[in-house]
DNA sequence: GTTTAATATCTCTAATTTGAGATAATGGTA
DNA sequence: TACCATTATCTCAAATTAGAGATATTAAAC
C-alpha cells in the first residue's frame, strides 16, 4: 500500500513536471519566436551572454543539445552576424563562440521582453512558493543527473 | 530591490524548472527507446491505455503535439499494429485510435520497466517532498496555462 | 435551405534534432 | 618515436516536429 502509495506519486509527479514545463516555456517560447529566434538559438545566446565566450562542446552541454546540432545552430547564428567562430590557440580541437557587437546588442534590446515573459510564465507561485519549488527543482534535477 | 529579487527568483524558477525536466525525462526517454519507441509514440499508447479509445485530437491536446505530427505518429503505431483507427458513426469527421489487443499486451509488458525508470529519475525526492512538489508544480502549469 | 464559422483530420513542405561516423588534435605511455 | 585512448568539431542521413493550407463534416445563424 505505501509502495503503491509512492509509485502514484513519483508517475503524479512526472505528469505535472511535464505539463508545468510546457506550458511555462510555451510563454518564453512565443516571446523568443517573436524576435525570429528558436529556443535553441537564444539558449546559445544566453548563454554568451551570461558566461562570456565558450567552447562550442560546452554550450552544448549547458543547453543539453548534441554536437549536431550544436554545429547548425552555431552555423545559422554566425550567417546571422550574431555571433563569431574563435579557434582556440591552445588547443585546436576547441573552437570558441562568441558574441558579435551586434549580437550583445539585440540581445540586450530583447531581454526586457524576454523577462516579462518569464514573470508571467511563472506568475502562478508567490516569492516564497517560487523558492519552495526551486529548492525541491533543485534537488531532483541534481539527483536524476546523478543517478542518469 | 524587491522586484530584482523577484525577478532573479523568476528566471532561477525557468532554469531549474527546464533542467530538472530535463534530467528526469533523460530517464523515461531512455527506458522508451529500448523499447524501440519515441517519447510521442509512447505519450499515444499511455493515453490510450489509461483512458482508452480517444479521439485524435484529444491525444494531440492531452500531450501536446500538433495536428500533423498526431496523424504521422498514429500512422506509425498503426503499421506496427499498436493501434486501429476507427471512424466515428456520430461524427464522421471524428477518427477514434484504439489500441488492439497486441498493443495492450505490449504496454503491459514494458509497463513495469516504465514504472522502475520513473521512481529512479523522481527518487531524489522523499515522499513529501513529492507531495509538496506536485503542489506547486500543478499551481504553477494551472496558472501558466491559464493565462497563456 | 443557404450561408457561415468552427472543427477534425490529412497532406505537404520546411525546420529542427539526433546519432553514427569522419577528421583532426591532444595527452599519456611504452 | 610510435601507439592508443580521448576529445572537439563537423558531415551526413534519417527521424521527428511544427505549421500552413486542403478537404470534409458539423452546427448555428439567418
Amino acid at each position: 500500500m505505501a509502495d503503491t502509495q509512492q509509485r502514484n506519486e513519483s508517475l503524479e509527479l512526472l505528469i505535472v513536471l511535464s505539463r508545468s514545463y510546457n506550458w511555462v516555456t510555451a510563454h518564453t517560447n512565443r516571446d523568443i519566436r517573436r524576435h525570429g529566434l528558436n529556443p535553441t538559438e537564444f539558449g546559445v545566446l544566453e548563454v554568451l551572454y551570461h558566461k562570456g565566450p565558450q567552447p562550442l562542446q560546452q554550450i552544448g552541454e549547458k543547453i543539453l543539445i548534441s554536437s549536431g546540432n550544436i554545429t547548425y545552430v552555431v552555423d545559422k547564428l554566425e550567417k546571422k552576424q550574431l555571433l563569431v567562430r574563435k579557434p582556440c590557440a591552445e588547443d585546436r580541437r576547441v573552437i570558441y563562440a562568441e558574441l558579435t557587437d551586434q549580437g550583445r546588442q539585440f540581445l540586450a534590446d530583447i531581454f526586457p521582453s524576454h523577462k516579462e515573459a518569464v514573470e508571467k510564465a511563472v506568475s502562478g507561485l508567490t516569492a516564497e512558493e517560487k523558492r519552495q519549488a526551486i529548492a525541491l527543482l533543485k534537488k531532483l534535477g541534481r539527483a536524476a543527473q546523478e543517478s542518469f
